[in-house]
DNA sequence: CTATAAATGTTATGTTATAACATATCAAGT
DNA sequence: ACTTGATATGTTATAACATAACATTTATAG
């Protein structure tokens, strides 16, 4: 069994199902609200295992009769992305809805140039790396980027 | 010895001749040419180790008198990044000089989001990771974004 | 000394993102 | 219910990042 969402088939209905009831659960654990902006965005996330871009997504609720600026898109998704229901995939500037929001976790999203689908694989392990997960999941690397916020020793002083 | 170049003091000047050196290796070894835009554009990036947006770029090759449109310094950073001589940063949609070009290598970036200063890190081994560089360097990390460009399953089938 | 390829340069435009401010909605305390 | 303070939504305007398409120049091989 993969650790890897989004090549395989899969119960795709349940698949989004799940994501929205937890995303409901996270909520309410840590009293936010997924308010209907919210969680129109995480369901137009969920439709593919694509990643789409923020204007893409606001299409989409402008649609819906929310509102058409760039800021609602950026705040519905900028939101989902601290509580960790989606992800900013950083080489595309796009955003994807998580596949596995329960647990805390660093994503490794797998990127592919052809489809621009996007798998995002979990470290079940500490030992998992990504040679392993290439095996796996039958996805052929051609590059990586390992990037880290934080606070370097400098700032980290004062 | 830390294997993280960027935040602890170092011989600057040396650090740059190097780059430059290998730069120059580089290119004569691939049959390439670092031509004055890309030369300049490399000395540029290297004269503190953060990451430098194309249009700051840009900036200082117009006062070189170089050509003052964006393509100029997207071409150069392009070529730089190319040829593993420099390093596109996701996270800040910018681009730093790479610290060791010689050595083919998986970069992975300590972006410090309180001064901006960036410190590339080499796995020197297989087993390296996140939590060592963290102890070894003194960055607190916050997150970490691991990214895969590759070509998935299904379009590989093809 | 050409012919060809590579690199540089420009114009124009496309894409992604945020600051700043106005309005509406919610939730807690009275 | 009513006010208040906080949170969320909405708008305008603009900033920041990036590339397509084409013209011109410069290097290099024949």
């Amino acid at each position: 069994m993969s650790s890897i969402i989004g090549f395989e088939k899969h119960d795709h209905g349940s698949c989004v199902y799940a994501a929205l009831q937890a995303a409901d659960q996270v909520c309410q654990d840590r009293s936010l609200r997924l308010t209907p902006v919210r969680r129109r965005t995480l369901e137009v996330l969920l439709e593919h295992h694509r990643a789409m871009g923020a204007y893409d997504v606001l299409e989409r609720l402008k649609e819906d009769g929310f509102g058409s600026k760039p800021p609602i898109a950026y705040r519905a998704l900028g939101f989902l992305v601290e509580q960790g229901l989606a992800h900013r995939v950083e080489k595309l500037n796009a955003y994807i809805a998580c596949t596995h929001p329960d647990q805390d976790h660093t994503p490794t999203m797998l990127i592919c140039s052809e489809c621009n689908k996007v798998a995002e694989a979990i470290e079940t392990t500490q030992e998992k790396r990504l040679s392993d997960m290439e095996q796996e999941s039958g996805f052929r690397v051609t590059s990586v980027a390992i990037e880290a916020d934080g606070i370097c020793p400098d700032c980290n002083g004062k």
